[in-house]
DNA sequence: TTTTAATGTGTAATTATGACACAAAGATAC
DNA sequence: GTATCTTTGTGTCATAATTACACATTAAAA
C-alpha cells in the first residue's frame, strides 16, 4: 500500500493530544503515575500517559480513553487541567495537548502491568524525574491546582479508600498541602462540616489503639453544594 | 486557481479555534461583549469573538490576534478559561474550542465601531441573547470562574480605571457576587489589605458629598504575592 | 436656606482559629 | 500478666475574624 496522507483540509491544523496526570496516595505519600516512553522523541524518558484525540470522541472521552488503555483505571475523578499549546512544544510538530488530572486511590485500584515496551510506575511527587515534552510545567500546574482544589472542594476523598481513618485522611491533607497540620484542630474542623460518617468498624492488626473508620457522606454532600454550600479546610 | 485542499495529514485532526469571554464593567453592571454573525452557520445570531488558531501562535496569543482584530483591545487582562470539545459543538464539523476570557475597564478602552458585517455589542450579564453554537455553556462557565477569581484575586481592578472610589469597587463586587455586601464591613476588609492607594483627588460634578479616588497598589500586590500572600474578600 | 443623595465612620456580639498535653486502648515483648 | 510501645481521641483558652447595625458630614441643586 502507498503511503499516502489522506486526510486533507483547506488550512493547516495542529494535532490535538490529552495527557494525563493521575495522582494517588499509598498512606504515606502523593504519587503520580509516569509512562516511560518507548519510542522517539524522548525515547527512554518518563511522561504522563496520553495519546492523540480521535474524531468521534470529546477531549474528556479522549483521556479516560488514555487512561484505560495504559493503565487500565476506569471510573476515577478526571477533571480538566489546562491547555497546553506553546508552538514548539513537541519536536514532531505542532501538537497542542488538553491536560486533565485524575485521582485514584491506590488500595482499590491496581494498574495494569507494563505491557509491551511502556513501563508504568507510579514516582513519589517529591522525587520526579526529568520529563519528556513540556511534562514538568504540566506537572507543577496540577499540583498547583490539587493544593488549591483541595481546601475548597472534597476531592481528597477521591484518593482514599472508602472507609479510611481520620489520621488518614489527615495525612492525606499534610501531603497535599506540604504542611504539619494540628490533630485537634483538624479533627474540630472535619467534625464540624458534618460529612463523615463513623462507622462501627475498625482498625484491625495494628499494634497500637484501634482507629475507627469513617467514610464521606457523598450524598449529604451533593444535597449541601445544589444549595450552595461550600466545603473548605 | 483550482479549489485544492493542501494540507494533509496521516489522520484526522479536528479544527482548533479560540473563543473569548470579554466581561467590562460600566459602573453599574457587569456587561459582556458579542458579536453578531455575520455568515452561517447561527447568521445573525450573538456569540463572543473568536477564530482560528495559526499555526505559529500559541492559543493565547490567538486569543489576543482576535481580541485585537475583532475589538481593537489590546493590553488587557486574559486568561484561559476552559476547552470545549464536545463532538457536535460546531455544525460545520469538528471543531475543538479553547475559550479564555478577558476583564476590560469600560471607561480607558473604547471598542472599535462594528467593522463591515460584524457589529459587536455590549449586554448585560443579566440580559444576554440566545446564543450561537455552546457558548451559552461557555458563558456560563466564564461567570462562575469570575465569581470564584474574584474572591481570592484581585481581578476587579482590571474592570475599573485607574482611579475608582470605594462604591464603584463595592458596586463592582456586588454585580459579579450578585450578593448585597455591607459598606463598613466592605471597607474595613479593604483597608486592612492595605492594597490601596487613596489619592488627593475627589469626584467632580456629583450632586453629593464627593468620594475619594483610590487606585490598586500593583506594586505592593505583587511582591505579597511572590511572598505567598492570599488575597481574599 | 432647605433639600437631596451619597460619603465615611465604630462598636459590640458572635463565631472561627490556633496553640497546646495527656489518659486510654490494643498489641507485643519479656 | 506486667511492662512497654505506639497511636487514638479529646477540651480549653486566648486571639482574631465576621457580622449586624445608624447617623453626622458634605456638596450641589432647588
Amino acid at each position: 500500500m502507498e503511503k499516502e496522507k489522506k486526510y486533507c483540509y483547506d488550512y493547516p491544523r495542529p494535532a490535538l493530544s490529552t495527557d494525563c496526570v493521575i495522582f494517588g496516595f499509598d498512606g504515606l505519600a502523593l504519587k503520580v503515575l509516569l509512562i516511560q516512553r518507548g519510542i522517539e522523541p524522548y525515547k527512554g524518558m518518563w511522561a504522563f500517559p496520553g495519546g492523540f484525540v480521535q474524531m468521534n470522541e470529546s477531549t474528556e472521552e479522549s483521556a479516560k480513553r488514555e487512561l484505560r488503555e495504559e493503565t487500565a483505571l476506569q471510573d476515577v475523578f478526571i477533571e480538566q487541567l489546562y491547555t497546553f499549546s506553546d508552538v514548539a512544544r513537541d519536536p514532531r510538530g505542532r501538537v497542542v495537548s488538553v491536560a486533565y488530572f485524575a485521582l485514584v486511590n491506590l488500595k482499590e485500584h491496581t494498574i495494569k502491568a507494563g505491557d509491551d515496551a511502556k513501563k508504568a510506575e507510579w514516582f513519589s511527587v517529591k522525587n520526579i524525574p526529568t520529563l519528556a515534552f513540556d511534562h514538568e510545567k504540566i506537572f507543577r500546574m496540577a499540583m498547583y491546582r490539587l493544593k488549591g482544589k483541595i481546601r475548597y472542594q472534597p476531592v481528597g476523598f477521591e484518593l482514599l479508600p472508602e472507609k479510611f481513618t481520620l489520621s488518614e485522611l489527615q495525612y492525606l491533607y499534610e501531603a497535599i498541602l506540604e504542611i504539619k497540620l494540628d490533630k485537634r484542630n483538624f479533627r474540630k474542623k472535619i467534625k464540624k462540616m458534618d460529612l463523615l460518617i463513623e462507622l462501627e468498624e475498625k482498625q484491625k492488626n495494628v499494634q497500637h489503639k484501634a482507629a475507627s473508620y469513617y467514610k464521606f457522606d457523598k450524598q449529604k454532600y451533593e444535597a449541601l453544594t445544589s444549595k450552595g454550600f461550600n466545603f473548605e479546610i
